[in-house]
DNA sequence: GTAGTGGCTTGAACTAGATTAAGAAATTGA
DNA sequence: TCAATTTCTTAATCTAGTTCAAGCCACTAC
C-alpha cells in the first residue's frame, strides 16, 4: 500500500470525501523518507508541517531547562504528530521530533491545510474527530500519571503498545513514562 | 449579558455564523442552573450532553478503585466540559462533574450537536479548534505532571488561574496538583 | 585485536512526597 | 448558640522513586 492510499484508508474511517477531494488532499502532502535519528522537526524552530506517519516510528520530546528530555509521544504508521502549538501560533518550538527507526512520513503544510480546509470543509470534521480522540487519550494519560504508580504505568504501557518495546530504546520509554531508565531496569526485573 | 450571548461570543471568536446559523445553534441549548454541590454529570451513567458553563465554577474528577478522587479540570465561565469519552462512545462515564459554586451551563445534547455539524458543517471548525486548543494545554500539563516538582505545579497554577484558590477549596486544588491536601498545606506555608 | 561509545543493569545513599494520626479552624445547621 | 461536620494544618514515620557511581555488554571504528 502507497503512502497516499495509507493516509486516504485513514480519512475514509472518519468521513467520506469525493474523489475529487481525495485527490486535491493528496496533492498537498509532502513525503518525506527519515533515516533512524534524522529529525522531523526541531525546538526552537518554527513548525510549518502537520505530520502524518505512515511507515517506522517517531517520538516527539520536549527537552526542559536542566537538558532533561521528556518524550510526550511515541507515532507510529497512522499518527498525526507535530507541534500543535507551534503550528497554530507560529511561535518556535519546545518539541523535538525524531525518527527512531527508518520511517516514512507525509507532511502537510500549515497554509496548505487552511487552504484545504477553506476549500473543502468537510474535512474540518476529519480533523475535529481527529483532536477529540486525542483528547481522550490525553486526559487518560493525565489520570495516569497521577493516580498510577510507575509499575502500574509501566505495564499499561506494555499492553496498549505490544511492538513498541521492540522498537524503541528503553531510556525513552522510561522517559515516557516518567521515570528515570535506572527505576525502568528494576520494574523489569521484578518480572 | 444571557447565557446565549455570551456563547455566541465566544464561538463569534473562531468562526463567523450567520443569524440564521447563530439562531439554530442557540435553540438547541438547554440552559440549567445548578447550585453548589450539584451535580452536572455522575460517573456510571451514560453522558448525553456536551456542558458550557457561562457562570460560576464546576470541577470534573475520575473516582478510582480505593476511592480516591482525581481532579481533571476545573471549569468557569466560557469553557466547555463533560466526558468527551462517554458522549462519543455512549458507555458509562467515568467522570463525576459538580459545581463548586452556584453555577449556570448550557447543555447541547449529543445528538442536537451531530444535527448541528449536519445541517451547518461550519461548526465543525468551531469544535475542531476548541478541541485543538485544549489538546495543546493537555499536552503542557503532561509535561508539567511529569518535569515540575509539586511546588512549581502549585506556583504555576496560582498564575495561570489566579481566582481559582478562592473558589475551590484547596483539597481539590492538591488534587488538581496529583498530590495530598498535607503536601499542599507544607508547601503553602514555606512561602 | 582493542579502544571507544551508547544502552542497560546493580546497589547504596538520599529525597520528594505519602500516610497516619491528631488537633485547630471554619462552615453548617437546628 | 452550640454541636456536628468538613476543611486545613502540623508533625512523625515511611516509601516510591531519584541520584550517583560503577560495571557489563554490544556494536562500531581504527
Amino acid at each position: 500500500m502507497t503512502s497516499t492510499n495509507q493516509i486516504l484508508f485513514h480519512i475514509r474511517k472518519n468521513i467520506t470525501p469525493d474523489p475529487k477531494e481525495e485527490q486535491f488532499f493528496v496533492s498537498l502532502l509532502n513525503p518525506v523518507k527519515l533515516k533512524q535519528g534524522e529529525f522531523a522537526e526541531k525546538a526552537g524552530e518554527v513548525t510549518y508541517n502537520f505530520i502524518h506517519v505512515t511507515a517506522g516510528c517517531l517520538m516527539t520530546y520536549y527537552t526542559d531547562k536542566q537538558g532533561n528530555d521528556q518524550v510526550i509521544q511515541f507515532a507510529t504508521a497512522g499518527w498525526w504528530t507535530g507541534d500543535l502549538h507551534s503550528l497554530t501560533s507560529q511561535q518556535p518550538s519546545i518539541y523535538t521530533t525524531r525518527a527512531l527507526a527508518d520511517s516514512e512520513i507525509l507532511q502537510l503544510p500549515k497554509v496548505r491545510m487552511e487552504e484545504l480546509l477553506e476549500r473543502y470543509p468537510r474535512f474540518e470534521r476529519y480533523f475535529r474527530i481527529m483532536f477529540q480522540n486525542s483528547l481522550v487519550t490525553h486526559q487518560n494519560r493525565i489520570i495516569e500519571a497521577f493516580t498510577a504508580t510507575a509499575e502500574e504505568r509501566y505495564h499499561n504501557f506494555q499492553k496498549k503498545y505490544p511492538h513498541m518495546e521492540q522498537y524503541v530504546p528503553l531510556k525513552y520509554i522510561a522517559s515516557y513514562l516518567g521515570i528515570t531508565p535506572e527505576f525502568l531496569s528494576k520494574i523489569r526485573r521484578k518480572k
